[in-house]
RNA sequence: GCCGAAGUGGCGGAAUUGGCAGACGCGCUAGGCUCAGGACCUAGUGACCCUAAUACGGUCUUCCGGGUUCAAAUCCCGGCUUCGGCACCA
């Protein structure tokens, strides 16, 4: 065998002994205590992965690796989520079945994950449009329609006409779909939905139990948005009444006017015969406008009167009514009481209209803004002189007792669209029977499988191709063999992706989703580890439904996942024309201070964004292997930066880890010279034994804070100690591989078996520093003479404070700034400094 | 507009949470090796001043301006910039 480091050899030779010996396959009988370490999995795209990807990935694999090192039998699964829109449009783009094409991605993307020597219990892999896996999906949805939690209602929707189908609100972006960038529009349909706004006060409260980002939980506090307020009725006169919703109760006497939503019920029935012709018009164009265009309009207040006048119950005065695109029909009760003196939006609607604002709060002047923040109410009856607060707890207490109003509270969260007119996507186990009655099919009906059709393309029509499979839509109900149809809608991409983690315990169990016992083994999830591009939705989502199993007595806890870390994104530099045109950086050069195309001499801009194959700014993980290495690449990730932030990649960010990969190998193993340093079986003494009990205890350190980067210079510092020894002492060198292992594995087994240990270092014991060796005999301290430094001075590590001044004004650059001034202060800080204040 | 995070050499980034700013790496410079180039090895490398000197020494420097302190990248006040999130939610 040479010793030289030839990489293509030895990785694909560890990974698979790694597989044989199924070294990273916990056993559920493995009496050491578990650690669950699960990344976000992917979505095997058509492009395979990148070197962001490959950042991300290893920084999971690092935290895994280093907990089997720990003594934990750790569960680190891989597996796909891989229904949903990328796939089919991939698949439709390529003329191909979207089955066909998951399994060319599967396998593109495990073979670059395998190249990267991941520790995955591949034993344990999982698809969710495996039916073996969406069987269970459908299994958790009857459990939702069961209580009550799934239902089907007629709503407005995104419908996306180029996509052919409707989206969820996240996944569109100013009025236009997240993927593809095609416009959107508002239309009723009947569709499935998911009561999640039962469980918003749960959600809420379960925050606090978990140790995640708190950006991230502060995400999801505001997209739940809980308001406190009350709910206040306004009488109309002679047309019956209507409610508003406000977290301003105080602010009642101020409400000058009223606001209905154009789609509020009332609006018809209210609207006076004057006003009539100016209304409809009204409700006409805000019902064609499109959620953009509302966004667009923000700044313009737009309205109408419906000649209609209410009653304000606080004050007993008449309120004109309004209508206005500015209050939003889904929200609250689609109408409000206005307080132009103490709200903003009402401020410019009642500037707009010439409407009349009333000041009942002092502290600012409603005639210039409103005054929304604190002070003493005025004008307003019995609550004048209380503040804000008091006030509040006041009317609301009013309100009640006269039967005018009672306390209530409100959510932003809606309801989560649950249904998808696509084909690739779980079907919906649901049957419309002939009879016109919808019924959920019986648990030993599935799965509800995708039949092999021709066609997949959308329809286009707001039905899914799956409506136009006869053979399959027409059926019989199991139960009594009665005609029905099957639903031909499908769930949605996040609906396979909110209990998968469940799925990895027990991943082949054909007779529940997972065996209970060890459900209650492996969860929660310890550490999960993805971007913050899923805080609102798929984490929300995942909680949701693990909650409901809970409730069911299903699982074992509340909350899936006890801690999370957010990776950052990985950046490149992306180059693009006038025209919007990308080019990789081979294409461009740089000189004279400007980035130019070579070919055309065109001026490109220079960004740093997302790594990703459309803006062509990526590197693909099989061409960086394979000209340097997979734990090159490993280490070149980590070592770019804090694993949590935004990091940079250049081509030339892999150099360092390599030669420090390279230089290592030469140490340990040897090179095309020879082989490495000869070995002392004599232990480590003085600064070499200091050293590397240094490293033991930084890096120790780094591993538990999730500082990688920092862990990877400090190898890199230890290498360039042992460099310095020869022979070099066999503790110390087993020390470095064992300390090298989780970063750089392939490598650090090649070196553990040229000192002749036994595999496998990758589940070694991880090293213990022995503090006695961290203690320094003597320390240098700086010394400063009124805060600069001047020279420094070294002194016994237990020195008095009495000998380190002296020594210190020993110190002749040190004696030349003294001369001549009186020390008015002198001040040790043990260990690190002295510092002379002098006058 | 509101909320949150961050601004440190030519570049990516360190800094025990108030104690020698610039660890480690890239790049660059010089030397070695080589027919040569690459690779590799060794050394140097924040800016400015003093200097024959790369010695000795000095001044400045963590986005900008103030402040607290013996001491500030770190704490406080004001401002600027960048990046995320929300965006008529009453």
């Amino acid at each position: 065998m040479s010793p030289r480091y030839e990489p293509k050899e030895i990785e694909p030779r560890w990974q698979q002994r790694w597989a044989e010996a199924r070294v990273f396959s916990p056993q559920d009988d493995d009496p050491r205590p578990k650690k669950y370490v699960l990344e976000m999995f992917p979505y095997p795209s058509g492009s395979g992965l990148h070197l962001g990807h490959a950042s991300n990935y290893t920084i999971a694999d690092v935290i895994a690796r280093y907990a089997w090192m720990k003594g934990f039998k750790v569960l680190h699964p891989m597996g796909w989520d891989a229904f949903g829109l990328p796939a089919e449009q991939y698949a439709i783009e390529k003329r191909i079945h979207p089955s066909q094409a998951v399994e060319e991605n599967l396998r593109n993307f495990k073979g670059q994950l395998t190249l990267l020597g991941g520790s995955y219990d591949w034993t344990r892999e999982l698809s969710t449009t495996d039916p073996a896996y969406y069987r269970w999906t459908q299994w958790i949805f009857l459990r939702l329609l069961e209580r009550g939690l799934a239902y089907q209602a007629e709503v407005a929707v995104n419908w996306c006409p180029a996509l052919g189908t409707v989206l969820a609100n996240e996944e569109v972006i100013d009025g236009k779909s997240e993927r593809g960038g095609h416009p959107v529009v508002r239309m009723p349909m009947r569709q499935w939905m998911l009561r999640i706004t039962a469980y918003a006060d749960r959600l809420l409260e379960g925050l606090d139990r978990i140790d995640w980002p708190e950006n991230v939980k502060q995400m999801q506090r505001e997209w739940i948005g809980r308001s406190v307020g009350a709910e206040v009725v306004f009488r109309v006169e002679g047309a019956g009444e209507f409610k508003v919703f406000t977290t301003r109760p105080d602010t009642l006497f101020g409400a000058t006017f009223c606001v209905l939503a154009p789609e509020h019920p009332l609006v018809a029935r209210i609207t006076t015969d004057a006003q009539r012709a100016t209304v409809s018009a009204y409700v006409e164009a805000a019902g064609r406008k499109s959620d953009r265009d509302r966004m667009a309009d923000a700044k313009e207040k737009t309205g109408a009167f419906t000649g209609a006048w209410a009653v304000n119950p606080a004050t007993g005065a008449k309120v004109p009514v309004w209508i206005a695109d500015y209050v939003l029909a889904t929200y609250g009760t689609g109408a409000i009481m206005a307080v132009p003196g103490h709200d903003a939006r009402d401020w410019a609607f009642a500037r707009a209209f010439g409407l009349p604002v009333v000041e009942v709060i002092s502290g600012g002047d409603v005639t210039k803004a409103a005054h929304e923040g604190e002070g003493t109410l005025v004008h307003s009856g019995f609550l004048d002189g209380l503040p804000v607060e008091e006030a509040k707890a006041r009317m609301t207490a009013w309100l009640e007792a006269k039967g005018l109003g009672t306390k209530a509270v409100r959510y932003k969260l809606r309801d989560w669209l649950f249904s998808r007119q696509r084909f690739w996507g779980e079907p919906i186990p649901v049957l419309h029977r002939a009879d016109g009655t919808t019924v959920p099919l019986p648990d030993d009906a599935l799965p509800v499988t995708l039949p092999e059709v021709p066609r997949y393309e959308p329809t286009g029509t707001g039905e899914s191709p799956l409506a136009g499979v006869d053979a399959w839509v027409n059926t019989r109900d199991p139960r009594d063999g009665a005609p029905a149809r099957r639903e031909t809608n499908t769930m949605p991409g996040s609906a396979g992706s909110s209990w998968y983690f469940l799925r990895y315990i027990d991943p082949r169990n054909a007779a529940a989703f997972c065996d209970p016992a060890k459900e209650r083994a492996w969860m929660p999830v310890d550490l999960y580890i993805g971007g913050t591009e899923h805080a609102v939705g798929h984490l929300l989502y995942a909680r949701f439904w693990q909650k409901v199993l809970f409730d069911l007595g299903l699982v074992s806890t509340d909350e899936p996942f006890r801690r999370l870390f957010n990776q950052g994104m990985v950046v490149a530099a992306t180059y693009r024309d006038a025209e919007g045109r990308v080019y990789p950086r081979e294409a461009v050069e740089t000189a004279d201070g400007a980035t130019r195309v070579k070919a055309t001499g065109a001026p490109v801009t220079t960004t740093l964004e997302k790594m990703s194959k459309s803006k062509k700014n990526g590197v693909g993980i099989d061409e960086a292997v394979a000209r340097y290495s997979g734990d090159a690449v490993r280490l070149a990730g980590l070592f770019l930066g804090p694993p949590d932030a935004e990091k940079e990649w250049t081509p030339n960010a892999i150099e360092g880890p390599w030669r420090f990969l390279l230089k290592a190998w030469r140490l340990l193993v040897g090179d095309e010279d020879g082989p490495g340093v000869p070995l002392t079986d004599a232990p480590a003494t003085g600064a070499l034994r200091k050293a590397v009990h240094r490293a033991i205890d930084g890096i120790t350190k780094d591993m538990e804070a999730i500082a990688f980067n920092t862990a990877v210079s400090k190898l890199m510092v230890l290498l360039s100690e042992l460099q310095g020894a020869n022979p070099l002492p066999r503790d110390a060198a087993e020390a470095f591989v064992t300390l090298l292992a989780p970063f750089a594995p392939h490598a650090a087994e090649e070196m553990w078996a040229a000192l002749g240990r036994a595999p496998f270092v990758s589940v070694a014991p991880w090293p213990v520093a022995d503090p006695a060796a961290l203690v320094d005999d003597t320390v240098t301290l700086a010394v400063q003479v009124n805060g600069k430094v001047r020279g420094d001075v070294t002194v016994a590590a237990d020195a008095k404070e009495a000998d380190v001044l002296a020594a210190a004004k020993g110190v002749e650059n040190v004696r030349k700034h003294l001369e001549g001034k009186a020390i008015v202060k002198e001040i040790v800080v043990p260990k690190r400094l002295v510092n002379f204040v002098v006058r």
